[in-house]
DNA sequence: TTCGTTGCAAATGTTTTGCACCTGA
DNA sequence: TCAGGTGCAAAACATTTGCAACGAA
Protein backbone atom coordinates (compact mmCIF):
# COMPACT_ATOMS: atom_id res chain seq x y z
CA UNK A 1 0.00 0.00 0.00
CA UNK A 2 1.84 3.12 -0.82
CA UNK A 3 1.63 6.35 1.20
CA UNK A 4 -1.27 8.59 0.96
CA UNK A 5 -1.33 12.22 -0.17
CA UNK A 6 -3.53 14.97 0.20
CA UNK A 7 -6.00 15.48 -2.29
CA UNK A 8 -8.94 17.83 -2.28
CA UNK A 9 -11.33 15.14 -4.23
CA UNK A 10 -10.91 12.73 -1.61
CA UNK A 11 -11.68 15.32 1.54
CA UNK A 12 -14.86 16.25 -0.56
CA UNK A 13 -16.00 12.49 -0.92
CA UNK A 14 -15.16 11.91 2.91
CA UNK A 15 -16.64 15.33 3.61
CA UNK A 16 -19.47 14.49 2.07
CA UNK A 17 -20.39 11.61 3.23
CA UNK A 18 -19.73 12.43 6.50
CA UNK A 19 -22.96 15.39 6.03
CA UNK A 20 -25.10 13.02 4.39
CA UNK A 21 -27.98 11.12 6.65
CA UNK A 22 -28.70 8.54 3.70
CA UNK A 23 -26.83 6.49 2.12
CA UNK A 24 -25.67 7.56 -1.51
CA UNK A 25 -24.64 5.62 -4.57
CA UNK A 26 -21.49 7.07 -6.69
CA UNK A 27 -23.07 8.36 -9.04
CA UNK A 28 -24.94 10.66 -6.53
CA UNK A 29 -21.85 11.69 -4.84
CA UNK A 30 -20.07 12.71 -8.15
CA UNK A 31 -23.87 14.37 -9.15
CA UNK A 32 -23.55 16.58 -6.00
CA UNK A 33 -19.67 16.79 -5.77
CA UNK A 34 -19.48 18.52 -9.24
CA UNK A 35 -21.07 21.81 -8.32
CA UNK A 36 -18.30 21.96 -6.21
CA UNK A 37 -15.68 20.68 -8.56
CA UNK A 38 -17.12 21.06 -12.19
CA UNK A 39 -14.28 19.05 -13.51
CA UNK A 40 -14.11 16.19 -11.08
CA UNK A 41 -14.66 12.89 -12.78
CA UNK A 42 -16.69 9.92 -11.65
CA UNK A 43 -13.51 7.51 -12.10
CA UNK A 44 -11.82 9.74 -9.55
CA UNK A 45 -15.18 9.18 -7.46
CA UNK A 46 -15.18 5.61 -7.58
CA UNK A 47 -11.58 5.40 -6.70
CA UNK A 48 -11.71 7.46 -3.56
CA UNK A 49 -14.88 5.49 -2.61
CA UNK A 50 -13.31 2.55 -2.87
CA UNK A 51 -9.84 3.72 -0.88
CA UNK A 52 -11.92 5.33 2.45
CA UNK A 53 -13.79 2.24 2.22
CA UNK A 54 -10.66 0.21 2.27
CA UNK A 55 -8.86 2.28 4.92
CA UNK A 56 -12.57 1.71 6.67
CA UNK A 57 -12.99 5.70 6.79
CA UNK A 58 -16.55 4.59 5.38
CA UNK A 59 -18.41 1.78 4.88
CA UNK A 60 -19.73 0.09 1.61
CA UNK A 61 -22.95 -1.65 1.65
CA UNK A 62 -24.39 -3.80 -0.74
CA UNK A 63 -27.71 -3.40 -0.80
CA UNK A 64 -29.09 -5.52 -3.51
CA UNK A 65 -29.40 -5.23 -7.36
CA UNK A 66 -28.20 -1.88 -8.74
CA UNK A 67 -25.56 0.18 -7.24
CA UNK A 68 -24.01 -0.16 -4.43
CA UNK A 69 -24.15 2.17 -1.91
CA UNK A 70 -21.84 4.12 1.06
CA UNK A 71 -22.44 5.38 4.70
CA UNK A 72 -19.79 7.69 6.13
CA UNK A 73 -21.58 6.86 9.67
CA UNK A 74 -19.06 4.65 11.56
CA UNK A 75 -21.06 4.25 14.72
CA UNK A 76 -22.34 0.73 14.97
CA UNK A 77 -25.62 0.38 13.43
CA UNK A 78 -27.74 -1.46 11.08
CA UNK A 79 -30.35 -0.96 7.93
CA UNK A 80 -33.51 -1.39 7.60
CA UNK A 81 -34.06 -1.91 3.40
CA UNK A 82 -37.37 -1.33 1.42
CA UNK A 83 -38.08 -4.04 -0.52
CA UNK A 84 -40.06 -1.66 -2.61
CA UNK A 85 -37.99 1.19 -3.03
CA UNK A 86 -34.95 -0.02 -2.08
CA UNK A 87 -34.61 3.41 0.32
CA UNK A 88 -31.85 2.42 3.34
CA UNK A 89 -33.07 3.17 6.84
CA UNK A 90 -30.64 3.44 10.04
CA UNK A 91 -31.86 1.60 12.97
CA UNK A 92 -29.78 1.18 15.96
CA UNK A 93 -30.69 -1.87 17.90
CA UNK A 94 -28.26 -3.43 21.01
CA UNK A 95 -27.22 -7.11 21.71
CA UNK A 96 -24.76 -7.02 18.83
CA UNK A 97 -21.94 -7.83 20.60
CA UNK A 98 -23.46 -10.71 22.42
CA UNK A 99 -24.17 -11.32 18.44
CA UNK A 100 -20.78 -11.07 17.48
CA UNK A 101 -19.61 -13.25 20.87
CA UNK A 102 -21.63 -15.90 19.53
CA UNK A 103 -20.64 -15.74 15.56
CA UNK A 104 -16.91 -16.50 17.23
CA UNK A 105 -17.25 -19.54 18.33
CA UNK A 106 -19.26 -20.54 14.90
CA UNK A 107 -16.86 -18.85 12.08
CA UNK A 108 -14.24 -20.41 10.64
CA UNK A 109 -11.72 -17.42 11.39
CA UNK A 110 -11.29 -14.49 12.93
CA UNK A 111 -14.50 -12.10 13.06
CA UNK A 112 -13.74 -8.74 12.81
CA UNK A 113 -16.96 -6.69 11.59
CA UNK A 114 -20.49 -7.83 11.59
CA UNK A 115 -23.48 -6.19 9.40
CA UNK A 116 -27.26 -6.65 9.99
CA UNK A 117 -29.36 -6.12 7.49
CA UNK A 118 -33.47 -6.00 8.34
CA UNK A 119 -36.02 -6.18 4.52
CA UNK A 120 -39.59 -5.25 4.56
CA UNK A 121 -41.69 -2.54 2.98
CA UNK A 122 -41.67 1.12 4.59
CA UNK A 123 -44.39 2.64 6.30
CA UNK A 124 -44.08 5.41 3.12
CA UNK A 125 -44.85 2.45 0.78
CA UNK A 126 -47.30 0.71 2.64
CA UNK A 127 -49.34 4.23 2.59
CA UNK A 128 -48.99 4.63 -0.88
CA UNK A 129 -50.73 1.30 -1.07
CA UNK A 130 -53.77 2.07 0.48
CA UNK A 131 -54.49 5.18 -1.50
CA UNK B 1 -47.77 -12.38 -12.13
CA UNK B 2 -48.35 -14.23 -14.61
CA UNK B 3 -48.74 -17.92 -13.98
CA UNK B 4 -45.92 -20.21 -14.19
CA UNK B 5 -45.27 -23.26 -16.16
CA UNK B 6 -43.00 -25.94 -16.07
CA UNK B 7 -39.42 -25.76 -17.19
CA UNK B 8 -36.60 -27.85 -17.13
CA UNK B 9 -34.15 -25.47 -17.41
CA UNK B 10 -35.55 -23.77 -14.00
CA UNK B 11 -35.96 -27.34 -12.68
CA UNK B 12 -32.44 -27.96 -13.04
CA UNK B 13 -31.34 -24.78 -11.61
CA UNK B 14 -33.50 -25.09 -8.53
CA UNK B 15 -32.17 -28.75 -8.04
CA UNK B 16 -28.56 -27.50 -8.50
CA UNK B 17 -28.37 -24.92 -6.13
CA UNK B 18 -29.81 -27.65 -3.78
CA UNK B 19 -27.19 -29.85 -3.80
CA UNK B 20 -24.77 -27.59 -3.72
CA UNK B 21 -23.04 -26.73 -0.08
CA UNK B 22 -21.15 -23.33 -1.44
CA UNK B 23 -22.93 -20.55 -2.92
CA UNK B 24 -22.43 -20.24 -6.79
CA UNK B 25 -22.77 -17.40 -8.76
CA UNK B 26 -25.08 -16.85 -11.93
CA UNK B 27 -21.82 -18.21 -13.88
CA UNK B 28 -20.56 -20.84 -12.32
CA UNK B 29 -24.33 -22.09 -12.24
CA UNK B 30 -24.43 -20.97 -16.11
CA UNK B 31 -21.35 -23.13 -16.24
CA UNK B 32 -22.38 -26.55 -14.29
CA UNK B 33 -25.59 -26.74 -16.50
CA UNK B 34 -23.83 -26.33 -19.42
CA UNK B 35 -23.03 -29.94 -18.79
CA UNK B 36 -26.56 -31.34 -18.70
CA UNK B 37 -27.71 -28.71 -21.60
CA UNK B 38 -25.62 -27.71 -23.35
CA UNK B 39 -27.74 -25.12 -24.94
CA UNK B 40 -29.25 -23.21 -21.75
CA UNK B 41 -28.17 -19.13 -22.19
CA UNK B 42 -26.78 -17.43 -19.49
CA UNK B 43 -30.23 -15.32 -19.93
CA UNK B 44 -32.13 -17.76 -19.47
CA UNK B 45 -29.99 -18.88 -15.82
CA UNK B 46 -30.50 -15.13 -14.80
CA UNK B 47 -34.04 -14.93 -15.40
CA UNK B 48 -34.70 -18.13 -13.16
CA UNK B 49 -32.34 -16.94 -10.76
CA UNK B 50 -33.76 -13.85 -9.92
CA UNK B 51 -37.81 -15.91 -10.05
CA UNK B 52 -37.08 -18.35 -7.98
CA UNK B 53 -35.32 -15.76 -5.55
CA UNK B 54 -38.49 -13.87 -6.08
CA UNK B 55 -40.79 -16.74 -5.35
CA UNK B 56 -38.14 -17.26 -2.17
CA UNK B 57 -37.05 -20.48 -3.05
CA UNK B 58 -33.37 -19.68 -3.11
CA UNK B 59 -31.52 -16.72 -1.48
CA UNK B 60 -29.70 -14.02 -3.72
CA UNK B 61 -26.49 -12.99 -1.19
CA UNK B 62 -25.10 -9.50 -2.44
CA UNK B 63 -21.78 -10.48 -0.78
CA UNK B 64 -19.11 -7.50 -2.04
CA UNK B 65 -18.28 -6.19 -5.04
CA UNK B 66 -18.43 -8.64 -7.85
CA UNK B 67 -21.15 -10.74 -8.92
CA UNK B 68 -24.07 -11.89 -6.75
CA UNK B 69 -24.18 -15.50 -5.29
CA UNK B 70 -26.92 -18.05 -4.46
CA UNK B 71 -28.22 -20.10 -1.39
CA UNK B 72 -30.45 -23.03 -2.11
CA UNK B 73 -30.61 -23.28 1.69
CA UNK B 74 -33.74 -21.68 3.06
CA UNK B 75 -33.35 -22.98 6.56
CA UNK B 76 -32.20 -19.98 8.67
CA UNK B 77 -28.45 -19.28 8.95
CA UNK B 78 -25.84 -16.73 8.69
CA UNK B 79 -22.59 -16.39 6.90
CA UNK B 80 -19.31 -15.85 7.55
CA UNK B 81 -16.92 -13.85 4.58
CA UNK B 82 -13.96 -13.83 4.03
CA UNK B 83 -12.22 -10.65 3.39
CA UNK B 84 -9.45 -12.03 1.48
CA UNK B 85 -10.70 -14.73 -0.56
CA UNK B 86 -14.53 -13.33 -0.16
CA UNK B 87 -15.39 -17.41 0.43
CA UNK B 88 -19.01 -17.57 1.99
CA UNK B 89 -19.09 -20.01 4.71
CA UNK B 90 -22.54 -20.77 6.48
CA UNK B 91 -22.95 -20.36 10.04
CA UNK B 92 -25.68 -21.39 12.53
CA UNK B 93 -26.20 -18.71 15.20
CA UNK B 94 -29.12 -18.24 17.70
CA UNK B 95 -30.95 -15.46 19.22
CA UNK B 96 -31.88 -14.45 15.48
CA UNK B 97 -35.53 -14.33 16.61
CA UNK B 98 -34.82 -11.95 19.49
CA UNK B 99 -32.84 -9.52 17.18
CA UNK B 100 -36.03 -9.53 14.41
CA UNK B 101 -37.97 -8.44 17.62
CA UNK B 102 -35.83 -5.73 18.49
CA UNK B 103 -35.73 -4.50 14.98
CA UNK B 104 -39.74 -4.61 14.64
CA UNK B 105 -39.81 -2.03 17.10
CA UNK B 106 -36.71 0.01 15.57
CA UNK B 107 -37.67 -0.09 11.91
CA UNK B 108 -39.91 2.44 9.47
CA UNK B 109 -42.14 -0.53 8.42
CA UNK B 110 -42.81 -4.12 8.55
CA UNK B 111 -39.66 -6.51 8.91
CA UNK B 112 -40.22 -9.15 7.44
CA UNK B 113 -36.43 -10.69 7.06
CA UNK B 114 -33.17 -10.39 8.18
CA UNK B 115 -29.56 -11.21 6.96
CA UNK B 116 -26.53 -11.22 9.39
CA UNK B 117 -23.05 -11.65 7.70
CA UNK B 118 -19.85 -11.62 9.66
CA UNK B 119 -16.47 -10.51 7.98
CA UNK B 120 -12.76 -11.18 8.70
CA UNK B 121 -10.27 -13.71 8.11
CA UNK B 122 -10.70 -17.46 7.10
CA UNK B 123 -8.50 -19.67 8.49
CA UNK B 124 -7.26 -21.12 5.29
CA UNK B 125 -5.83 -17.40 3.92
CA UNK B 126 -4.54 -17.22 7.80
CA UNK B 127 -2.44 -20.10 7.42
CA UNK B 128 -1.27 -19.27 4.04
CA UNK B 129 0.01 -15.78 5.63
CA UNK B 130 2.88 -17.56 7.73
CA UNK B 131 3.69 -20.26 4.64
C1' DT C 1 -54.11 -22.54 -29.58
C1' DT C 2 -52.22 -19.87 -26.09
C1' DC C 3 -48.95 -17.84 -23.46
C1' DG C 4 -44.96 -18.64 -20.64
C1' DT C 5 -40.04 -19.94 -21.66
C1' DT C 6 -35.77 -20.18 -24.21
C1' DG C 7 -31.53 -18.96 -26.92
C1' DC C 8 -29.17 -15.59 -28.93
C1' DA C 9 -27.42 -11.16 -29.32
C1' DA C 10 -27.59 -6.56 -28.46
C1' DA C 11 -28.21 -3.13 -24.95
C1' DT C 12 -27.75 -1.31 -20.30
C1' DG C 13 -25.79 -0.09 -16.07
C1' DT C 14 -21.94 -0.17 -12.95
C1' DT C 15 -17.22 -0.12 -11.95
C1' DT C 16 -12.37 -0.43 -13.36
C1' DT C 17 -8.32 0.96 -15.96
C1' DG C 18 -4.63 2.96 -19.15
C1' DC C 19 -2.46 6.97 -19.94
C1' DA C 20 -0.80 11.65 -20.19
C1' DC C 21 -0.97 15.53 -17.32
C1' DC C 22 -1.25 17.76 -12.68
C1' DT C 23 -0.05 18.40 -7.77
C1' DG C 24 1.32 17.78 -2.98
C1' DA C 25 5.33 16.72 -0.12
C1' DT D 1 11.87 16.17 -8.09
C1' DC D 2 8.83 12.37 -7.87
C1' DA D 3 5.34 9.34 -6.38
C1' DG D 4 0.58 9.71 -5.90
C1' DG D 5 -3.76 11.74 -7.75
C1' DT D 6 -6.81 13.33 -11.59
C1' DG D 7 -9.65 13.66 -15.86
C1' DC D 8 -11.02 11.51 -19.78
C1' DA D 9 -12.26 7.82 -22.54
C1' DA D 10 -12.18 3.12 -23.42
C1' DA D 11 -12.61 -1.40 -21.45
C1' DA D 12 -14.33 -4.79 -18.51
C1' DC D 13 -18.01 -6.88 -16.05
C1' DA D 14 -22.52 -8.17 -14.48
C1' DT D 15 -27.16 -8.23 -15.62
C1' DT D 16 -31.26 -7.23 -18.40
C1' DT D 17 -34.01 -7.21 -22.52
C1' DG D 18 -36.13 -7.59 -27.42
C1' DC D 19 -37.44 -10.91 -30.43
C1' DA D 20 -38.47 -14.97 -33.08
C1' DA D 21 -38.85 -19.80 -32.26
C1' DC D 22 -40.19 -23.47 -28.90
C1' DG D 23 -42.92 -26.12 -25.62
C1' DA D 24 -46.26 -26.96 -21.78
C1' DA D 25 -51.11 -26.80 -20.61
Amino acid sequence: MPALKYSRQREAVRHFLMTRRDHPTAETVYTCLREEFPNISLGTVYRNLTLLAELGEIQKISSDGGAEHFDGDLSPHQHFICSRCHRIYDIRIDGIDSLMEKARNASPGEVETCRVNFYGVCEQCTSKDSA
